[in-house]
DNA sequence: GCCAACGTTGGC
DNA sequence: GCCAACGTTGGC
């Protein structure tokens, strides 16, 4: 089965690649995902060693920061259903989850980061989710050929 | 099941 | 802070 590379956008002023780096086992779950297309990818299609990018949204420097690693596949999100958690949902319970998340584990800080200018101008990028207009996705697929032309031009 | 109103996302 | 684009909600 071959490997299936995403992108994960996430605010660094909410978390960071470098906060995922800091965390124990440089590994935290990806909870508060509360849109179900993003919920389906996840509950149907991750699997352990599946590759990220992790990107930087809503910030100074917007575009790829670097890469993570699935390393735990879908299972409930416990946030859902406890009172007062930001993003508690009342439909959800332990006895029928509605939202999951995976575990995601650090893998590699870009030397720079690969900006949506960058992604935006090249050409063979067009197509990807994050580089269209009006896309707000948070959990997007991304083809081999995108995640390995982004390592490579973060190394430049 | 339609669709207007609303809240959120996210680039700029 | 602005605002376009989008997803969700709820009245009908």
């Amino acid at each position: 089965m071959a490997r299936n590379y995403w992108l994960f956008k996430s605010e660094p002023s909410e978390f960071s690649i470098d906060d995922l780096k800091n965390r124990p086992n440089q590994t935290e779950s990806w909870d508060g995902v509360r849109n179900y297309q993003a919920r389906n990818f996840m509950r149907d299609d991750m699997k352990c060693g599946d590759l990220g990018l992790f990107y930087h949204s809503n910030c100074d420097e917007v575009g790829v920061a670097g890469v993570c690693e699935i390393t735990q596949e879908a299972h409930p999100d416990h946030t859902a259903w406890e009172k007062g958690n930001k993003h508690f949902d009342e439909k959800s319970s332990p006895e029928n989850p509605r939202w999951v998340m995976v575990a995601v584990t650090w893998k590699e800080t870009f030397p720079r980061t690969v900006t949506l200018d960058e992604i935006k101008a090249h050409p063979k990028l067009q197509n990807m989710r994050v580089a269209q207009r009006g896309n707000r996705l948070s959990i997007t697929p991304v083809t081999k050929a995108e995640f390995e032309i982004i390592c490579k031009a973060a190394r430049k």
